[in-house]
DNA sequence: TCCTTGATTGTAAGCGCTTACATTTATTCT
DNA sequence: AGAATAAATGTAAGCGCTTACAATCAAGGA
C-alpha cells in the first residue's frame, strides 16, 4: 500500500498525490477530494521513512531529560509531549542519568535519529566548565536546541526559564518580613538555576539587613531521608535556624521529617518553604508551602518558541517566566 | 556524507560498507576494520530514514502511558527506555490521557510510524467492553504488543503483570492475623489489576473469616484529597474501621491525612497500606507501608519477553512477578 | 596446471516519497 | 478566435540505504 496504488485508483499521478499529501495549493479542489477520498478508502498513511528521506526531517523533536521519576521532570515530560504532539511533531525521550559521558551519548544519538530538534528539559543539562556545553553550542549550529530551565547564550541556543532568582528572593523576603532570622537553606545543585536560586536567598537577606551565614548554607542530596538527617546532624552541632528554604520539595519533606523527629512546631518554631509545588508537598502534615514554578507554562512557551523558530520567525533567546508562591501550612506570613 | 563517501575513502564498494553496517559476517576481517576506521574518520552516521526504508523497521519502540506524571508510571517509563536502549532501540513516548478515543487514536499514530512494537505501561490500556479491546487484538496480528501490567489473551499480545492479587491477600491476611476487623478496602478503578486487587482482598476476608462488607469498599479517584474527604465522611456517617488498604500509595497519603485530622493513632487504631511502593510513601509521617510491584523487574522482563518476541523465540504470553511487602510505619505485625 | 569450491566483493534494482522541470489544460486579453 | 498567461498535472531524477544476484579471487584437489 503505497502512493503509487493511491495514485492509480485515484486517476492521478503520484505527484498529484504527493501534493495533496503536503497540502501544496497547486492542486484543484476536485482533485484533492477526490484523492482523499481514495486514502480513506485505501486506509492509506505515508511511510515516514520514504517521507523523511525527501524531505530529510521527521518532525520528531528528542527531548532529554536527566530522570523521567523526578516529578518535576515527569510533568514537563507530559506538557511537552502534550503541547509537540498539538503541533504534529512527535517525541523521542531519552532519560540519561547525569554523567555528562552519557548525556552526550544520548544527544549524539538524536542527533543520529535526526530529530528536527533537541529539548532539553531540566537544569541539568549546562556544565559549570564552559567546555563541556561546547558540544551543544556546536550542534546549535545544525539544529534548535530549547533549554527548559536552563540558559545558555549561543545563537541557536533558546531558554525557557522559571523566574528563580526573584521567586526565592520574595518567599525569603516574606520570611524576613516575618520575623524569621536564622534562614537555612538546603540545595541540591550548582545548576543554572540552582545559581539563581541561592542568589535570590542571599540578596533577601542583604537586602533585609541580615547577614550571610555560610553555616545556614548547605547542599544536599535530592532526597528526602538525606535532608532530614542531615538537619538532625546540623542540629545536634547546635545550629539554630527558624526557617528552612530548599530548592527542591523532597528538601523540604525531610525538614518536615526533621521538624517531627525533634517535635519542633511547624510553622511556628520553623517555617519551611518547598520548591516546585510537586505532589510531595501536598503529602506530608502540614502540607509545604511552596514555589510553583509554572512547569506547564514553562513547556507551553518553549514549544511555542521552538515552532517560532521552525516559522523562521524572530525569536527571543530567553524567556522568563514569573513563579508563584503557594501558601500552605508550614508558613504563618 | 553518506555510504558513497565512505566506500570511496576505503575503496570499497558500498555494499561492503553496508555490510559491515549491518555485521553482516561476509566481509573480510581486514577490509571490516579498514572501513570502521574510515567510518570514524569522516565521523559518519548511518541516516535512519534511508535504513528504515530499507529494512522496514526503525529499530524503535512505541511507549504509551496514560499519565507520565504518576510515579509509578513515570518510573515505569524510565525503566523501560533504559532496558530498550541497552537493546539498541528507541522509545517514542505517548501520554494519552485516560479517554478511549485518544488511546486509539495514539495507537494508530504509533503504527504509522512504522514502530516495531508497542508497550502499553499501566493497567489503563484494557477496556471493560471486550469489543473495546478489539484494535489492540487486531494490531496484534502485524506486531507485537507489550503489556506492563495488564492482560490480553490474544495471540501477538505479551503480558507481564505483578502478582497483585496474592499482594493484597497476603498483606490483608496479616492485618487479619494481628486483629484487624474491619478493613477498608479504597481503590481507583476496576481495571485488570484492580480487579485482582479487590478480589484479594475479598478472599483474604474470606479465608481469614471475615465478613465481606460492601459498605467497606470504595471505589476513590487517585487523589489524596478526595481519599482523606471519603474517608472523613464515611466516619461521620458512623463507619467504624481499624485498617485502610488502598490500591494506590495516594490514597493511603490521603488515609494518612484522614487520621491526623482526626486525631487517630497511627498504626494502633488505624493500620494503612498503600499500593506501589512509591515516592509518596516515604513522605508522610508515619511512612506507609506499602506493596512494592517491582516495577524495574515488570519493565526489564518486559522488554526481554519483546527481545524473545523478535528473536523469535517461543516466549510465554504472560509472565507474572511476585510483589513484596515493605513494612513501614503503618503497620505494627 | 586447471577446475571446483567457497569466501569475498561488486553491481544494480529497488524501498516510497518529494520536487524541479516539462507538459498539458484552462483562462484571460486583444 | 488565437496568442499569451496562469493553473493543474505528469515525468523522472534523486534521497541513502539494503540485498539478491553476479562477478571475482584465493585455495585446494585431481
Amino acid at each position: 500500500m503505497n502512493i503509487y496504488d493511491v495514485s492509480e485508483r485515484a486517476g492521478v499521478s503520484i505527484a498529484t498525490v504527493s501534493r495533496v499529501l503536503n497540502g501544496n495549493p497547486n492542486v484543484s479542489e476536485k482533485t484533492r477530494s477526490r484523492v482523499m477520498e481514495v486514502m480513506n478508502e485505501l486506509g492509506y498513511t505515508p511511510n515516514v521513512f520514504a517521507r523523511g528521506l525527501g524531505l530529510n526531517t521527521m518532525r520528531t523533536i528528542g527531548i532529554m531529560c536527566s530522570d523521567s521519576s523526578d516529578p518535576y521532570l515527569a510533568n514537563a515530560i507530559y506538557y511537552l509531549e502534550r503541547e509537540l504532539r498539538a503541533n504534529g511533531y512527535d517525541s523521542i525521550l531519552c532519560c540519561t542519568g547525569t554523567s555528562l559521558e552519557n548525556k552526550r551519548q544520548y544527544f549524539d544519538l538524536l542527533l543520529s535519529k535526526r530529530v528536527d530538534a533537541v529539548i532539553l528539559a531540566g537544569s541539568k543539562f549546562i556544565e559549570m566548565e564552559e567546555k563541556d556545553n561546547a558540544y551543544l553550542i556546536d550542534a546549535a549550529r545544525d539544529l534548535p536546541i530549547m533549554l527548559v530551565n536552563g540558559f545558555l547564550d549561543a545563537p541557536g541556543i533558546y531558554s525557557t526559564v522559571c523566574d528563580d532568582h526573584s521567586a526565592i528572593y520574595h518567599a525569603a523576603a516574606r520570611l524576613i518580613a516575618s520575623g524569621r532570622k536564622r534562614i537555612l537553606y538546603l540545595y541540591t545543585s550548582r545548576s543554572y538555576s540552582g545559581t539563581n536560586k541561592l542568589q535570590g536567598y542571599k540578596d533577601a537577606l542583604r537586602d533585609g539587613g541580615l547577614p550571610i551565614r555560610p553555616e545556614l548554607i548547605h547542599q544536599c542530596a535530592k532526597d528526602l531521608h538525606a535532608a532530614r538527617s542531615l538537619l538532625l546532624s546540623l542540629a545536634a552541632e547546635g545550629l539554630e535556624f527558624d526557617a528552612v528554604m530548599t530548592s527542591d520539595d523532597s528538601l523540604a519533606v525531610g525538614a518536615v521529617k526533621y521538624a517531627h523527629a525533634r517535635n519542633i512546631s511547624i510553622p511556628e518554631e520553623l517555617a519551611i518553604i518547598g520548591y516546585n509545588n510537586s505532589m510531595l508537598s501536598y503529602c506530608t502534615d502540614p502540607e509545604i508551602s511552596s514555589i510553583d514554578t509554572k512547569v506547564e507554562e514553562l513547556c507551553i512557551t518553549t514549544v511555542k518558541t521552538l515552532m517560532g523558530v521552525f516559522g523562521g520567525g524572530d525569536v527571543p533567546g530567553k524567556t522568563t517566566i514569573a513563579a508563584d508562591f503557594i501558601q500552605k501550612q508550614t508558613t504563618n506570613f
